[in-house]
DNA sequence: GAAATACATAAGCACAGACTTATGCGATTC
DNA sequence: GAATCGCATAAGTCTGTGCTTATGTATTTC
């Protein structure tokens, strides 16, 4: 059960920072820290989980690791999400959008 | 960053089923633990969990505590995932993809 | 090819979280 | 009003998680 990775992931709040600092672009680990305090393998382990969980995805560059934001994840916590859409309140236009786009 | 209870309660398997259950309908504390194997402290504390995420919400009857689905929780969460839509409408096709080996 | 760089992994520690048993508390039943 | 029922809370235990320091592994630079 994958989303059982991907809400853990999510429920640590220097993960959420990380992922939300990749989804604003992607960027190398060590990019990644700047302005974090947070020691390197620290960082190396957040990844490993964001990874796991689908949320973020690798890419070698020579010596440098990519990291940028992996849509499976959003993909599946929408995909989630939608099973409970009848709770969802009417009023917040920027979820009807989405499920538009999910319904497509 | 009431995000940070919400993605950590439904982080946990046993919750997601609570709450899975409770979206097909409210019902007492009692009867959530019906076909669960699960003690009744067990279930109060996940329902508690539930609740502080706002995921849950409770109502007294009598001596019985009526539990429903909170659309604050869910909201919450669809607020979070819009904010990262420039992700996935690119990338649905992977979504279809994904589900179709999912199923199987 | 030795040193340096970017990152991953290993091992250990402290704390959080999910469970247990025991008990408390409001509401109902008799 | 005593017993029972539905549920919450307390306290303890065990496992998991996030951190640390130390070390390993590619890749690049000199």
């Amino acid at each position: 059960m994958i989303e059982n990775e991907i809400f853990r992931a999510l429920g640590d709040p220097t993960r959420r920072t990380i992922f939300e600092k990749l989804a604003a672009g992607g960027m190398n680990a060590s990019a990644l820290r700047e302005g974090m305090e947070i020691s390197q393998p620290a960082m190396s382990q957040h990844l490993s989980v964001l990874r796991n969980a689908r949320l973020v995805r690798e890419e070698r560059q020579g010596r440098f690791v990519n990291y940028e934001v992996d849509p499976q994840g959003l993909a599946l916590i929408a995909r989630w999400l939608a099973k409970y859409r009848a709770y969802w309140p009417a009023r917040i236009d920027a979820l009807k959008i989405m499920l538009k786009d999910m319904d497509q």
